[in-house]
DNA sequence: ATCGAGCATCAGATCTCCTTATCCAGTCCA
DNA sequence: TGGACTGGATAAGGAGATCTGATGCTCGAT
């Protein structure tokens, strides 16, 4: 019979794409990790990977057995998630990603956690929202936290349970001295094509949703910033736009606690959505559970 | 991460409902079931078997994970099948089951398959018809040959996958000597309701297939047997009524094969169909294609 | 040409798991 | 009532599996 464990390995390789970096995920050295997979073969009579002298690839069984390696590793930990269910202890490892913005407001929560359960060791990242899901399916995470800029957010899907903790409005923001700030009407499309060819436009960099977000906006007003400075983090950008730097889009929330900011509402309105992405297959574990509800709490809007 | 073969041994001791039981079917000691059955409980972090002194049971969770455990044993088989299938070579261990009957005329094919497959292994038993669906999902037989005495033998359904061997008629079977032998019309309901008052009426125990199939017959035809006896084994049924013991229903195969015997033709018709069954998850396995292919010559009618 | 990344293989230490032996608690039966 | 039997748990020991660390190989990049 096939070895769970080796159908793990396989299925992180697949994931992964080498030896070494599979064995570093899961905790082995490349050598056992080398071992499993050979007995792997062996056990399934057929060739799995292709191996060259500096790389190693799935052959076409190997890609396909990895498919069924996943669904088979998903009905265990769903059947492990339900015994967890009914003992309703709150244990082991959870691993959790979250955007940095929010790390701040999440991880107080999450140190109580391990107060409350000792049993439970929470092991938080901070990463961006665009590879999260495939990173949560991926079993890299348990739990991950994410923003996204669209309007329509996705909802639950192939093995991701989709939990929605907060709506927040995206505002210009302009330093308290700018002109606009004094009339606190809605920034209106005129108004956007105006601002961003008198002031430098800030914004995070390409790939980051909200830029992608951000710029999907102005094209739709068809204002086309003069001058463009690009700055990773939504903190960094406040920041800016306080020194009088810039303008940028920023949710209402983050714009209000900066000092010399004035966020103006967006018309058309934007939105983000605050989401956080689990597996369906520990839908009922209780130490995600809990770890979702400490997200609810932390940055959920009380629904 | 649950164990794999710990979940087998928990789904087979849900089967089978002692550990003793379970060990002498899985190839262990009872001692080695119970401590893999202690392991898998702490694993699983609730108690799975309730103990008494002399009697383990399953708790709800313990039924609860037996069943997850069983769809991943499937899924497991199910990849196991497909690389088999992928790299084409018939070996392993093949269990098969075949209603006495049709063992002599099964078995030398199935010989014949151990010396073109050195790899592969063919265990073969004899059993009823009544039990075999639920044994093949059992995992207990790979490959089932029975007969099915209803006018609808069973298609495809959960898990099992039915392959239809060949349509025999059933014939009412009389010592050569008698009167209605000499005349081959067909068995009417008036000669039958005659002939169950003059002879000895020769059937299968109660519980066997063909003899519930023979009994509803006579019913439909209302004739009521004056004298029965009753016998294990449709060949010693032919050689009864070839000794001039009494008449019996018998497949016309078998009556025609049968010195001193005549079958006459039943009005309504009656039929028995050979079937042979395999789980669906073992579809993709050339070795259990092969035995079934060896069945299919052996006992089909070449379609 | 040299270096480094990635993988395979080997030897040894550790750990897992099975078996045998023994014990315990009910149940059957004389 | 008291053995014999059945079903299960536990302890000890050995066989086998698996991990690590060391070593060597190949290929591509500097």
């Amino acid at each position: 019979m096939l070895d769970l464990r080796r159908l793990e390995i396989l299925a992180r390789f697949a994931a992964r794409g080498t030896i070494t970096a599979t064995a570093a995920d899961l905790g082995y050295s490349p050598s056992a990790v080398s071992q499993q997979l050979a007995t792997l073969e062996r056990e399934a009579g057929i060739a799995l990977i292709e191996r060259t002298a500096r790389r190693a690839s799935l052959t076409d069984a190997g890609r396909e057995l990895a498919g069924h390696a996943a669904r088979i590793l998903d009905a265990v930990e769903s059947a492990e998630s339900r015994m967890r269910a009914r003992a309703g202890t709150v244990g082991g490892r959870v691993a959790v990603s979250c955007i940095p913005a929010l790390a701040p407001a999440l991880a107080p929560r999450l140190a109580e956690l391990q107060r409350v359960h000792p049993e439970l060791t929470v092991v938080a990242h901070e990463t961006g929202s665009a590879n999260a899901a495939a990173a949560v399916l991926d079993r890299r995470y348990d739990l991950a936290v994410i923003d996204d800029w669209s309007a329509h957010p996705p909802a639950d899907g192939t093995g991701l349970a989709v939990h929605r903790l907060r709506r927040e409005d995206i505002v210009l923001a302009v330093p308290a001295g700018h002109p606009l700030a004094g009339h606190p009407g809605p920034a209106t499309a005129a108004r956007l094509r105006q601002i961003v060819a008198d002031r430098t436009w800030l914004c995070a960099p390409v790939g980051q949703l909200s830029r992608a977000a951000g710029d999907r906006h102005l094209a739709s007003v068809d204002a086309t910033p003069s001058r463009r400075w690009e700055f990773e983090g939504l903190h960094v950008l406040a920041a800016l736009v306080a020194a009088d730097a810039g303008v940028a889009f920023l949710p209402a929330g983050m714009a209000e606690e900066q000092p010399g900011v004035t966020g103006l509402r967006t018309a058309p309105r934007m939105r983000r959505t605050l989401l956080a992405l689990t597996r369906s297959t520990t839908r009922d574990d209780p130490a995600v559970a809990v770890c979702l509800r400490a997200a609810r709490q932390a940055l959920g809007d009380g629904r």
